[in-house]
DNA sequence: CCCCTATGCGTTAACGTTAACGCTTTTGTA
DNA sequence: TACAAAAGCGTTAACGTTAACGCATAGGGG
């Protein structure tokens, strides 16, 4: 044994490296390397001689120095509009979990929907060498994506998207199918008699806004009911907006019986506005949402609503995102992962037997 | 001009380097550092040129490579026990933002709850060689935070602490006044006439719920009510444990005639277990609680409860951990930043007379 | 017994940046 | 005009890690 300076082991602050290691155990610091990072062409003891020694110095390996070296951080990032959003929220829990168990840590970025926040967001993340992007925030249009689809740097859209087609081409989507939510959302409403349905559609710049506006103009197309544009309205998807759209549907000679809003939020604007005219819910006019936010399940709301898997889609967007980082990106084909909404029945429509549901379900089946 | 090769200028693939632009510049490497972190001792214009090559090749800086020569990554650590849940998004929000702003990023952790996970959370941050960390997830008693104390890293806590003595005296906190809000809470059922208070107390393993029962048994003591042990049922801060205690005192012979909760989760599923046995709120029983999470104001919830500025807690946090992190952790005197907690008057206690507030305010202010 | 191939290590050079130091050249002042 | 000080820049060495390469020594087959 020629450990030298014994004394100075257990409690020393300064930080220790591998050098430091290399030094009690007498081998070079590559071989402490070899050790730490278990690779082949070394000895058994003098493997375990250094992993002890590492372990008393109390070292912690500098990922920094690492990631120069590899170039590879181990760290992607996370580009959300707005991480107070509940649906995001959900959204960002599965993301980080599995990022954690693939052994990713993620940057979290939230841009509030601008376009111009999220190029700087870009450049910041790109300058700290992250591994990979996931963004949950495209625009329709979206420069930003394309430059980075271009360019072949990693990265996944979830949930919202971008048509343009190179990044079709080249990056993972997963996102669930909004078409076919939409659809279930204004078929329910049909199928509970309703002939006039009111729809508040969320932003146009962003993909699962028109998307879910389109699956509904589909179920009115299927079912032959006729499209009264006055009875489409234009939301951001912003509660505020939605109670704007209610209050507009509230001030028509021919109000609708129905609404669908293409979100939970919206939903919960409309309702309030109908509330507070005095109209009650669902007797007087049925609401349906979108999303299966957290509350919307709470006693007193209780909204009919189209269900997804957010924490699922969280994660499936992580393993494609890493899969790609580490099979390389030129390989790698990408997909477009769509999950399958579902319809959520609850009070704010009126009616909920389990015949009509299997029934509903069997109609679904033979239209598509 | 002696620049070589311009042709490989604008649409080169692989990553440029401050030598890359040295090359072009005709000087050293160390010069482009210079300008481009504009230090003195460099003439304009070389700088300016030097920023315009620089420009051209569409240089990024390698924050990586700066980080392992600055020993600072202008990252922070977060970790938060639930992102999911919409009290700690509001925090998160607020960090994120002025962390932005002060230049810094966020690694986001969300550990469960679970101590264990913190500690690995926390040597992998460090590995990453964040410059501090924010935790919201301290438990009473924390072995991680007290090593990290003694160590002398910076941290802050906020929202929840730890009353070890080290960390008293060297780290800061910020949260809100919760015995404060506590009694805020339990006056407020007081003066309304209720002598029969339940309370549902958070996790003993968190600070906030201590403080907040703590809260609560004072303004008992204040008004002279007496305190029955049945009546304090300790929760977890869940939904599901606010339901399960609501049974509880249904099942009562004796059964309060209002009750705090020290959270609002916990407040929804007492409100749940009480609509379920067929009572009404607020005309047979009264029913507060504690965070004013965004929810809690919806039609048909519209829960009276103790507000508190979520998003300025999370950025007053930030800016103390930046300070202390730039500032110098041992010079840097820690402080306790109490806000204040609001009383938020809405259906769920049955009464809300201007009036009323208005002295509810001043006896506050001769009791303290 | 010799050669050939593993095995077990050390040497050296990256990765891209900043910083200490030192050398010219310019500027300012007596 | 001379000389100190400042400005402007280059050289070199860090920061802590991994990787390519090379050199011994041990082991195995002819």
């Amino acid at each position: 044994m020629l450990r030298p300076a014994p004394l100075s082991y257990g409690s020393m602050n300064k930080k220790v490296n591998i050098k430091d290691i290399a030094k009690l155990a007498n081998v070079s610091h590559t071989t402490v390397s070899r050790a730490l990072n278990n690779k082949s062409r070394i000895r058994q003891e003098t493997k375990e001689k250094i992993l002890s020694i590492a372990r008393e110095l109390g070292y912690r390996p500098n990922l920094i120095a690492r990631s120069l070296v590899m170039r590879r951080s181990k760290t992607l990032g996370l580009v959300i509009t707005n991480i107070a959003n509940p649906f995001y929220t959900e959204l960002a829990q599965g993301i980080e979990k599995t990022a954690t168990q693939l052994g990713y840590n993620i940057i979290l970025c939230s841009t509030q929907s601008d376009i111009s926040n999220e190029k700087q967001y870009i450049e910041m993340l790109r300058s700290k060498g992250v591994d990979g992007i996931i963004f949950s925030s495209a625009h329709m249009e979206d420069p930003n994506i394309v430059a980075l689809a271009e360019e072949g740097f990693p990265i996944v859209l979830v949930n919202r998207r971008t048509y343009h087609p190179l990044v079709k081409k080249k990056v993972d989507y997963i996102g669930i199918d909004n078409i076919l939510g939409g659809y279930l959302a204004v078929e329910h409403l049909i199928r509970l008699g309703h002939r006039s349905i009111g729809v508040i559609g969320g932003s146009s710049e962003s993909s699962v806004g028109v998307e879910r506006l389109e699956g509904g103009k589909r179920a009115l197309q299927t079912y032959g009911i006729m499209q009264r544009e006055d009875y489409f309205i234009e939301g951001n998807f912003l509660k505020t907006s939605g109670y704007e759209g209610g209050k507009q549907f509230l001030n028509m000679l021919e109000r609708p019986t129905a609404v669908f809003a293409t979100n939970d939020y919206m939903a919960l604007g409309v309702y309030q506005a109908f509330l507070e005219a005095g109209l009650r819910i669902p007797e007087d006019v049925a609401l349906i949402g979108f999303n299966d936010i957290e509350f919307t399940a709470m006693k007193g709301v209780e909204l009919t609503t189209i269900g997804q898997k957010k924490f699922e889609m969280g994660a499936i967007a992580v393993e494609r995102l890493v899969a790609r980082i580490e099979e390389g990106n030129e390989s790698f084909l990408p997909k477009e992962i769509l999950l399958t909404p579902e319809l959520i029945i609850r009070k704010t429509c009126g009616f909920h037997l389990r015949e009509y549901l299997i029934e509903s379900r069997r109609g679904l089946m033979d239209q598509r």
